[in-house]
DNA sequence: GTTAATAATTGGAACGTTCCAACTTTGTCA
DNA sequence: TGACAAAGTTGGAACGTTCCAATTATTAAC
């Protein structure tokens, strides 16, 4: 049936209005009478009209479209996913829309997807980035004044807002409360070396370490891919050492779960024999067996801040950046041992 | 700087030739002199010119932006996640965008979201729809002649397209498995009873079921919430009645590994005291210990299929709706026993 | 050297909306 | 009654692109 879309002139001619009126409706102006805005929205739904944003931000040439970008290196990793869904309610709410792309980890493909959304129109960019993504990539993007926030990933020399999680703080915590179970020979396990994220991490671990009485020790940290495969094979080469680590802070959650699998595959019972303390606290770190103590970082919260830090940019108008820590904290569980010492499951 | 964005026009002045020549290189038509070409791109480099879609696909009414919205009804999911990924890099080839939004399996979102994409002009739609979607909420999508691909749940008396995988092969082909190990008491655990899927794979294991020798039994389904803590649950239940089951085909994976954890609560070794055999094989599933026995779907090919399906029906112009099976297979692995028997691991 | 064919380029109209300034109608007050 | 304000409505221009028909430049054919 209707061959042509239909437009605000097809209800203005059923309405008996004018064009005018009726985008005054449209944009719910106090202008127009209380009689004729019943009358053209009843005739909006009869006619089945959809809106069509192309045209309308095409003539707000200052007004950007209500759309914001989001953009992660990796949507098989559940933390991202979180962080999607954190960012899509604060973004709902307050009438914009997400688009969502994954790069899974390619710096072309994120210049694609980028450049993509710009061609839409996006108002406003959040982006963790690919591994090696640099500050001039992000340069088009500042220079056309389009609000970006960075999570998870900071990139330095980049004149754009940020929001990552405190990952030195995060390690140091993990540590002091394995030190104060009585561990000496702790282990820090998993990530890839060349990113900000591990440095982060490794320097927390590093910085307590040194303040135990072992002191820190460099044949202690095993790097790895930093998913559940790259704990396993990390932990195979710890244990095999000549004296044997017997705690580990691990890079991220899939890497303690990696070293959770390989311990029991070794007949050592995490949580037990061998403590293991992750970071990320995704979904299902608190259902696993044994639970899974690690480092809060709240995905959806994450998600949640850096929109709302990019709602304020776009209503600013001037973007301005601003960095920010995410902090975090320790939940202490099972497979750290702690809680096992009684039944009673007391946190420490 | 640049105040007001740089268009076509801009780009034609600074090269020395008309906005239509301009228009030509953009669409990469073979009508326009190599010389000219390369020098219009060489300027629209040096400006900065970035395409306005919006203002492009105002004019050619008849085709639609290049945009696929895909809605999915629970992004932490992982197997949500991962299908998303899958639509991704087919669009994503074919010069497409991809426009992701999550319900969780909230209508109202659902109908909120669903509109937003058609006011962006969406070219085609993939729907993993909310619990509760009825035909007549994709009324008006097919009215206007948007293409949409149904996955996952497909939804009775909608004119439109869909991809499912064999839910009733599925969990059919987990029974045989079980029972041929020597299984009697399996139980059916987890899932919600008002969807279809549940239905589908419930009927599955009922027919396979009533072809042993025990037969169909309905005190051994025991339903829960489709999630890890949903099988902890279900498996609690199960093991309170008088003659417990010793083996579970379990509504999704989630559930597999809420009653894994379960079991070892239990102090009952999941693969080796007791079978159980997942649906979804996500991920996670060949990593775990034990490694899990699952149905595999392959979220991320069905993904990929769906996205094949919207892309032919774009492409058609006359949306034809196609209904498809994706099929799935028993992936065998430690926990329902078969492989422990010998440490070689042999796969039955 | 003219004509025809081909290659390359072009100005104007159109897409569906919003904004602006102008207009009409109605009501109020002296 | 006239002047003025307020409330409501309106036509036309503009946004940045593509399409169309028309134009000019170049080459080929006789």
């Amino acid at each position: 049936m209707g061959k042509g879309r239909v437009t605000v002139i097809d209800i203005a001619k059923a309405a008996g209005v004018s064009k005018s009126t009726v985008s005054l409706v449209l944009q719910a102006s106090p202008l127009v009478n209380e009689s004729t805005r019943t009358k053209v929205n009843a005739v909006m739904r009869e006619l089945g009209y959809v809106y069509n944003r192309g045209a309308a931000n095409l003539r707000q040439a200052n007004a950007r479209s209500k759309i914001i970008g989001i953009v992660v290196n990796d949507l098989t990793n559940s933390f991202f996913a979180e962080l999607a869904v954190g960012v899509d309610t604060v973004v709902q709410s307050a009438g914009f829309v997400q688009f969502l792309s994954n790069t899974s980890e390619s710096i072309d493909r994120q210049r694609e997807v980028i450049a993509s959304m710009r061609e839409h129109g996006v108002s406003g960019l959040i982006i963790s980035p690919a591994r090696g993504t640099e500050a001039v990539d992000l340069k088009p993007l500042v220079m056309a004044g389009i609000p970006v926030v960075l999570v998870v990933r900071n990139i330095p020399g980049a004149k754009v807002s940020s929001l990552v999680s405190d990952n030195h703080a995060g390690t140091y915590a993990a540590v002091e409360h394995l030190a104060a179970l009585g561990h000496s020979r702790i282990a820090f396990v998993g990530g890839f070396p060349d990113t900000a994220v591990f440095d982060e991490r490794l320097g927390g671990y590093r910085d307590a370490m040194s303040k135990t009485s072992s002191g820190f020790r460099d044949e202690l940290v095993v790097s790895s891919a930093p998913s559940r495969a790259g704990g396993v094979d990390a932990l195979a080469r710890a244990m095999a050492m000549p004296e044997p680590p017997t705690a580990a802070v691990c890079f991220n959650d899939a890497v303690a779960f990696g070293v959770c699998d390989g311990l029991r595959a070794r007949r050592i019972e995490p949580g037990k024999d061998f403590a293991v303390v992750g970071f990320d606290d995704v979904i299902e770190a608190k259902t696993t067996v044994p639970a899974l103590t690690t480092i809060s970082v709240d995905p959806q919260g994450i998600g949640q801040r850096a929109a709302q830090m990019l709602l304020k940019q776009i209503n600013a108008g001037k973007p301005e950046a601003e960095s920010a820590v995410s902090s975090v904290r320790l939940i202490v569980r099972e497979s750290c041992g702690a809680a096992m010492n009684k039944p009673g499951r007391k946190l420490a």
